[in-house]
DNA sequence: CATTCCCGTAACTACGATGGTTACGATTCG
DNA sequence: CGAATCGTAACCATCGTAGTTACGGGAATG
């Protein structure tokens, strides 16, 4: 299953919104892939292959060359929870294996179908409370948590390497 | 994931229920698992282990010999989807990976603290769902849908090889 | 135009989870 | 005792995911 995946994506998403919407209205505000994979501590192909899905789900651009990077495509109250876990996860959370159903024995294709009903309202359930929480909020918490990222990115690692100083 | 072990666990159950509790009182009721396992389509001993885990949590009892097999403990009204589902699947649904929550960048920290009352409400509401719906739910809709089940447990290898005719 | 930066993607490896299979000891009934 | 059945270990195959390297192509800038 997508493990860290959604959490990452959410994370990835934050960074985009800090740096690219911060209000400075600056053009080297779109962070790369290099900066977002030191901040969550991967690897660039990683962040790429990630937020390459956020872009097939139309939450995120890129643009390529020098000074190019990532940018959110609305405003963060607009894209839920839920939009990012479905961009990002591939498999139904509560996935009812087919080759049950395929079984010569009726019980299994009766349970089977008992249960499609019963999961599909369980998911619907958990999918209804990932899209009542959207971006904005969770970035309302982060600047709540820690006031200072919202003016440097990656605190942490503000100076890079090939950075002059 | 725990992909196919929910629906398979429900499987099991249903056939335990049917063939052990179905009212004649017959001491030859408990199914085995190599009976199961056909009935399944898998392996007897992938079916031990499931059923092991149903029986960690208290929903079935085994007996070895000649003549044993397994039965639940209690009426199906007693055993929710949730408990089947406790029972069988080891993660959480939306494991947020741990290792995000350990990197430098401090948004990462709180994009996890933020994550984790979501997640946890959205899978509690998920649960809630699997709660709602008992064995003997799925038990009525397996009657329902198949009425000779109950007088047969696997209605196409009813005749096993050992058995007396 | 050349360079430099950055995305896009393929290919490979590593690792963990899961399922399937075989095997063997332990237990229970006749 | 012998047969049936559980309990469990051991091993292998498969699959999804993450990580890594590598390379091609587009874009800005001098």
């Amino acid at each position: 299953m997508a493990c860290s995946r959604f959490a990452v994506a959410i994370h990835l998403l934050t960074l985009a919104t800090l740096a690219g919407a911060d209000g400075t209205g600056r053009s080297g505000g779109a962070p790369t892939s290099a900066r977002m994979a030191e901040s969550v501590g991967t690897n660039p192909v990683v962040v790429r292959r990630l937020l390459g899905l956020l872009r097939e789900a139309g939450l995120v651009t890129s643009r390529a060359g020098p000074g190019g990077g990532w940018r959110t495509t609305g405003p963060p109250e607009g894209t839920t929870l839920l939009d990012v876990y479905r961009a990002v996860t591939c498999d139904s959370v509560l996935p009812l294996a087919d080759a049950d159903a395929a079984g010569a024995c009726p019980i299994g294709r009766e349970v089977h179908r008992a249960l499609d009903a019963v999961v599909a309202e369980a998911q619907a359930a958990m999918e209804r409370g990932l899209a009542a929480v959207s971006l904005a909020d969770i970035l309302a918490d982060v600047r709540a948590g820690c006031p200072g990222c919202e003016v440097g990115p990656v605190a942490s690692t503000t100076r890079l390497a090939g950075e002059a100083p």
